[in-house]
DNA sequence: AGTTTCATATGG
DNA sequence: CTCGCCATATGAAACT
């Protein structure tokens, strides 16, 4: 059973925490295609009614194929409307707009259909990537109107001492010419459903390729509920730890705002060993001319360039980048913008990144520099499971390419050790150089007979990222395991890959002399595509992985409070420990069946149960 | 003065 | 000849 949901923004808007003091201006009621009532009846608003702390919205009962089940109904309160049926799935237009107002009074969905990510998939799987995906661009597009662009993202919202004065975003878009959000909801997830059919059936060397697109549909739309709910909960997090961690790496702060204690002396004994000069640590520019003056000509002032450097200013330098590092972005400022109440609430972007990898807005919650883990502990009585899958990347090639040979070294604990006893005369780091080389598209370096090496033995899997390279290099899209979509080449310049092919001279007499994308700029399309069908598979791995965890997890106290890429963070009571760490091991087993069925590769776990995160691993 | 790009760091 | 993927965030430098 599926509920479309359409918010009422007469319940909430207006400055955040303050609730409706009544009715307000609200959107007329649906014009309801399927014939509910237009006008005041039995469904109609009745505005006398208190409206519930997740605001009003209209609702409207549809079978999973989108079938109206009833009339659109108002209700003064969302949040009751759901908690009345808590195993259903709710269909909205974007889950990070309709949900957090439903975790603010207190309600979890069990599931979601979040109608724009799909939209972006499916017109990703199209060869229409970049089109406008929002409920107003799809009704369009579907009523064959002028579609219109989406609306800017949001900028960050610091949680910290931003003082609430920022306002809902506005949603959904003001009506303009009939439009009305829940006929457009109901008939775009209708079409969607129709167009993810034609998809698999389309994609017949694919086996299996409408249930994958599905499964990848539903794993982006449950990312987006753990996201937005990861948001609201918050990572643990002591501003006093922090605090101490910082005094005790860079010293008491200065009273005035300028660096800190142990940052100015460095500053200062940086100026002794150049001879006194005015110069400033942290300018690359400054550092530079301060070495050339004593005859050492560098590219840079990376801490790889310095490192190889002999003159006395170089490990104060380098101990001045690390810490004028910490200072700046995860200092005091950051800790007083970004953790309010003991929680660093960061806000995710499920599906932010090409790859289907989630971004962040703010805070850098994906950055987190290992030092300064030591501020993540767990409440008291509570602890964390932390777990981390090894060697992702290299066990998903095995997987999607299926070279036999090479997932049955994927069957291993280390999948590089396995690799080098196979293929290698046992050198380990040589094996992972030649993989890594393999999946990134290195060429030079020690890569080039590493590789030669890889050939020889797993030719399948080579051949996997070589024709993805190739396909990328001749301008064409290549697709994750679920189905996933690259952008193409153009993206940016030439908004949604409208082949422009018709124009082989470059709009301003600036083509290239060998061909219509030059030499250089195919092999980088060719990198990346290269890498794509792996980043973006396993990426879709972790969101199954945490998708499944979250069920076996609900009805418990455990919480999903972190998640980077390969690696979930769980926050449970001390008791409830061996159940998340038994969880988060059959969540594994599933997901690596729900997408491979009976492959030999394993996607080993490194779980740890610990009160800091730092400890972790 | 405000905006964009560069350089450099962090994470996977 | 060259050639490592995906990101975010900061301050400095360059630009409008």
């Amino acid at each position: 059973m599926l509920i479309a949901v359409v918010p009422d923004e007469a319940g909430v808007g207006g400055p955040r925490g303050a609730l409706p003091g009544g009715p307000g201006p609200s959107h007329p009621p649906p014009a309801d295609g399927a014939g509910s009532p237009a006008g005041p009846g039995p469904a109609g608003p009745d505005r006398s009614a208190p409206i519930g702390p997740a605001g009003a919205a209209w609702l409207r009962p549809l079978d999973d194929a989108g079938q109206p089940l009833g009339p659109a109904r108002w209700s003064p309160d969302l949040a009751a409307a759901v908690r009345e049926a808590p195993e259903a799935r709710l269909l909205w237009a974007s889950t990070a707009e309709c949900y957090p107002r439903l975790l603010r009074a207190g309600v979890r969905v069990a599931r979601c259909h979040d109608l724009e990510l799909t939209e972006a998939l499916l017109l990703g799987h199209a060869g229409r990537w970049g089109q406008p995906k929002a409920l107003a661009a799809g009704w369009a597009r579907l009523t064959g109107a002028p579609v219109p662009p989406d609306p800017p993202p949001r900028a960050a919202t610091p949680p910290g001492d931003g003082q609430g004065t920022l306002f809902e975003a506005s949603w959904p878009p003001p009506a303009a010419g009939g439009f009305d959000p829940m006929s457009a909801l109901v008939e775009v997830y209708r079409d969607q459903q129709a167009r993810l059919a034609a998809a698999g059936r389309d994609a017949p060397a694919v086996p299996d390729a409408g249930r994958r697109l599905r499964l990848l549909v539903a794993a982006e739309s449950a990312g987006a509920v753990i996201a937005a709910e990861m948001g609201h909960d918050g990572l643990p997090w002591r501003v006093d730890v922090h605090r101490d961690l910082l005094i005790d790496l860079l010293g008491e702060p200065s009273p005035v705002g300028g660096p800190p204690r142990r940052l100015a002396e460095l500053a200062a004994r940086i100026n002794e060993a150049f001879g006194d000069q005015r110069l400033h640590p942290e300018s690359p520019a400054e550092v530079l001319r301060a070495f050339a003056r004593e005859g050492i000509r560098l590219p840079s002032t990376r801490a790889w360039v310095l490192r190889g450097v002999d003159h006395p200013a170089v490990p104060l330098l380098l101990e001045f980048k690390e810490l004028y590092r910490i200072w700046t972005a995860h200092g005091w400022s950051w800790c007083q913008q970004w953790v309010r109440e003991g929680r660093f609430r960061p806000e995710y972007v499920p599906g932010g990144v090409v790859s289907g990898r989630w971004a962040t807005r703010g805070g850098g919650a994906l950055q987190i520099p290992k030092v300064v883990r030591r501020a993540v502990q767990a409440d008291p009585g509570w602890t964390f499971v932390v777990a981390d899958a090894g060697q992702l990347e290299p066990r998903i090639l095995a997987a999607v390419s299926s070279d036999a040979r090479m997932a049955r070294a994927a069957g291993a604990g280390d999948m590089y050790a396995a690799l080098a006893t196979e293929a290698f005369g046992g050198d380990r780091a040589r094996a992972k150089v030649a993989l890594l080389g393999a999946m990134y598209g290195q060429t030079g370096g020690q890569a080039a007979p590493a590789l030669a090496a890889l050939r020889g033995s797993y030719p399948t899997a080579l051949s996997y990222v070589e024709d993805a390279a190739r396909v990328g290099e001749t301008g064409g899209l290549v697709r994750s395991w679920l189905g996933r979509t690259c952008p193409p080449p153009s993206v940016g310049a030439n908004a949604w890959g409208d082949p422009d092919a018709a124009d082989p001279e470059g709009p301003r007499g600036e083509a290239p002399p060998d061909g219509p994308v030059s030499g250089a700029a195919a092999r980088a399309r060719g990198r990346f595509t290269r890498n794509f069908v792996i980043q973006a598979t396993a990426a879709e791995w972790a969101l199954a992985l945490l998708a499944l965890l979250r069920g076996s997890l609900s009805g418990s106290a455990a919480e999903l409070v972190f998640f980077q890429h390969d690696e979930v963070v769980v926050h449970c009571p001390v008791a409830d420990a061996p159940m998340v760490v038994a969880a988060v091991q059959a969540a594994c087993e599933r997901t690596r069946r729900l997408l491979f069925g009976d492959t030999p590769v394993r996607f080993p776990l490194d779980v740890s149960v610990v009160d800091c995160y730092a400890e972790a691993k």
